[in-house]
DNA sequence: CATGGTGCTTCCAACAATGGGAAGGTCAAC
DNA sequence: GTTGACCTTCCCATTGTTGGAAGCACCATG
């Protein structure tokens, strides 16, 4: 078959398919006398293995390991379940780093009139981490470094609504 | 100032700063006569602002947004409030998707023994995700659909660590 | 047969945010 | 005067995906 129906039987559209061909991950597919790609069963089965691997935000790289995995008999579960616990642990410390920004910028919304005037504790801590929040309590303890520094890097368009 | 003592004071590393100009995000740097950037204590201020920001995950077109608010002195803090609060929806959006691929995978983890042998509930299921987790119980829903198609997009380097 | 239209091909660019590095200029200290 | 730290600009790489242009293949209908 070709490339189009490839991508629609697997869910990877031709662009990523070809991209997935380029870069390694899938075999180079055979040609027809045309010069047009041909794809067997097969072959969309290996895509729809990405795909699926991709909607659990493997990485490329460690989709490239998990269907070296996938193709050879003698593979140890044990090695799939180690790619796999590491990604869980990756996932885990980005949910970590969302959920610390989720709370320090909620906490401050919620300090927040959000009405005409111009006064904005969000505004201010971005401006001056040492601006605390007031709770309606006594203590005013002066706690510096309120922000958490986490993790560098800042997660990608991973919001990309599809619109 | 030189741009490395604004990086150091900032936070924000040379290279970054000079980007940030060049995207048109802090205003064109003044120049010494050796052709130097030179940078106040306005600077650097406004370098800490777009920090801290970047720390809570901001995009840079929402930092945009969020430095010329906090330069107007009309503001409404409603307008700071609606660009913070639609950040953190997207940040929820982001947590739900990782939450759920950790909900997967940690499930499909837990039913793999991790050891020498190839069986693997990893594996099949990611080259077929019919294979449903057979739970040690009685019903056996034929349950399509099992992986959450999710947002497409895929969270960037977020997990660098810093070794 | 000519003409479309659709799908395929390759190649190039862009996105967002950051880092690496080259090739060269400036400045201060020694 | 040379060394070394710092600055300058410019290009490249990253990750995964999408967009587009230019050109060929194929199949339809007029």
């Amino acid at each position: 078959m070709h490339i189009g129906e490839a991508a629609k039987r697997s869910g990877v559209n031709s662009k990523m398919i070809r991209y997935y061909e380029s870069i390694g991950l899938t075999e180079t597919a055979t040609r027809q006398e045309s010069g047009y790609r041909d794809y067997s069963d097969n072959d969309v089965h290996a895509l729809r293995f990405i795909r699926r691997a991709r909607d659990l935000g493997f990485s490329v790289k460690q989709i490239g390991d998990l269907l070296a995995l996938w193709r050879d008999r003698d593979r140890s579960s044990a090695d799939v379940k180690a790619i796999s616990l590491q990604h869980v642990r990756d996932l885990q410390d980005k949910r970590q780093a969302i959920e610390d920004m989720i709370a320090t910028l909620s906490n401050l919304a919620q300090h927040c009139h959000g009405d005409g005037r111009p006064d904005c504790p969000i505004i201010a801590n971005l401006a001056d981490a040492d601006v605390e929040l007031r709770e309606p309590q006594a203590e005013s303890r002066p706690s510096k470094a309120p922000i958490a520094p986490l993790e560098r890097g800042h997660l990608g368009r991973t919001s990309a609504r599809r619109a």
